[in-house]
DNA sequence: CGAACCCTTGACAGAAATCAACTAAGGTGG
DNA sequence: CCACCTTAGTTGATTTCTGTCAAGGGTTCG
């Protein structure tokens, strides 16, 4: 079991992991995954569930292995990427408090992506083996688990309408503008993560999204570094055109539905 | 209720609206997703449901309605395209026995697909609301929601994956490798879609995919009108490098696990 | 028979990746 | 505190890939 072999060697190494966290718990159950769930299942995932810090940039797993845990973010910043041949690309990026590689641990089969940290992380791990015996047994949890995959399918879905219908330029814009929309029409926000990182998940190279930024900056966004300001939301919107049913309605809040994390407004 | 007027449209103007036939029951029931379902609740859902014979190129529904309908596809072929902009894009196809749509109808919320009929198509309509009923009320279906939802994701992970980790040409090694491997590693076999429709689900224009499979003569395809032939499997090989984590395992041999009909072999 | 429509091919334009060089910022260790 | 190193980001030059436009061949279907 290459899951727990990893444990042991971080425990012993880091002296990272714990059982989850009694001050924790409250946070976890309040995702929408867990909210449902009787209390004593709750509980019981949580007994057998493992807690660990992790420095950033640590491959928490690799894409390919076999499905051993479902992640929670508790805190920090998650990567979920794939591998090619030498390539590879950001697939999304989750932030706390969410959850990541459910499918796989359902379908328990081998992960789709690799996970890392860009940050020190919290990430609460519950046993496949558990999960799946929770949702036989819990007919709330298994509705929860219902509509939280829907999302995630949906989620996927506007991913790749995204790819194959929009230039970079259009995804860049639609970007920004989505951006905006999730802090209130605010003019101006902080990119929540590398530009390298944005560029891989728009599907372009840094080089290209450097330029296209700067192509863009004669259509009303002015890039300052990391902060993104819009000075003319009129002519990105006409660029980006942007569509509820590739970038999700403005009313979805949630970063579970994001691929990328929210950014924090500014200006 | 705009998919009740559209019934009652079709019903005057085909005749076309029957309960779902007796006979075509039984190949319903053996779908992984009802297939586990109490018998009781399975004959309401087959009950209340509507059974339809569209002719081809027919649109059964369009990306932003309300999702009324679990449609299942019992004869025939249907598209789901994505629309934007002007722009179209071929996201899958399914063939019987499958179902689509199931994830707007979980959430109750807008289509992010339009779905056509490619042939003549027989389709059963589950409606929404009885479908979310009935697996609150039987756990077994439940179950087979949640592995269905997550084999969907999962496909559309993978198709992410592809476009963004391959070009083109690599696409399309890909894809008729995967071909031959869903038949048996057959050397030849007829393309079960228009090209144009295969380009589009590629990601290309038919224009560039007409040029790609010229290139790939040079790499191991025969290319004659619809039929595709495998002269020099290893030379595909090396330039689709194949892998499980996008093009799926082989041994899924199920058609909802591929984004395209499976092809039937020749030569 | 004509009208679509699919497919192909050629010529061209545009988009995006690659290669290379350089700057700037942040962290490390002396 | 500073020299050094690493890395993100930018910019330019170039190549490669892909889309667009246009035209023609072949097929199907009314």
């Amino acid at each position: 079991m290459p899951g727990h072999d990893m444990i042991i060697i971080k425990y012993h190494s880091e002296a990272g992991v714990r059982f989850v966290r009694e001050q924790e718990k409250p946070d976890i159950r309040r995702l929408p995954l867990f909210r449902d769930m009787a209390t004593a299942n709750f509980e019981t995932l949580m007994q057998v569930a493992y807690s660990q810090n992790f420095p950033p940039q640590l491959d928490l797993l690799r894409q390919g292995e076999p499905a051993d845990f479902l992640h929670i973010v508790v805190e920090g910043m998650v990567e979920l990427r794939a591998e090619w041949g030498g390539r590879e690309t950001t697939m999304a990026v989750v932030g706390p408090i969410s959850t990541f590689v459910l499918a796989a641990c359902i379908k328990d089969t081998a992960y789709l992506m690799s996970a890392r940290t860009l940050e020190k992380s919290r990430i609460v791990m519950v046993p496949a083996v558990d999960l799946r015996a929770a949702f036989r047994r819990d007919p709330d949890f298994a509705m929860a688990v219902i509509v939280d995959l829907a999302g995630s399918y949906r989620s996927m879905v506007r991913h790749a309408k995204n790819l194959k219908l929009r230039n970079s330029r259009e995804r860049l814009a639609a970007f920004v503008l989505r951006q905006s929309a999730l802090n209130g029409q605010a003019p101006g926000f902080v990119l929540p993560v590398e530009k390298r990182l944005l560029a891989s998940y728009l599907g372009m190279t840094p080089e290209n999204l450097s330029r296209t930024m700067r192509q863009l900056e004669s259509e009303g966004l002015k890039v300052d570094g990391q902060r993104l300001i819009i000075t003319d939301r009129a002519a990105l919107t006409a660029l980006a055109q942007p569509d509820p049913l590739i970038d999700g309605p403005d009313t979805e809040l949630t970063a579970e539905e994001l691929g990328l994390p929210r950014a924090n407004a500014v200006g």
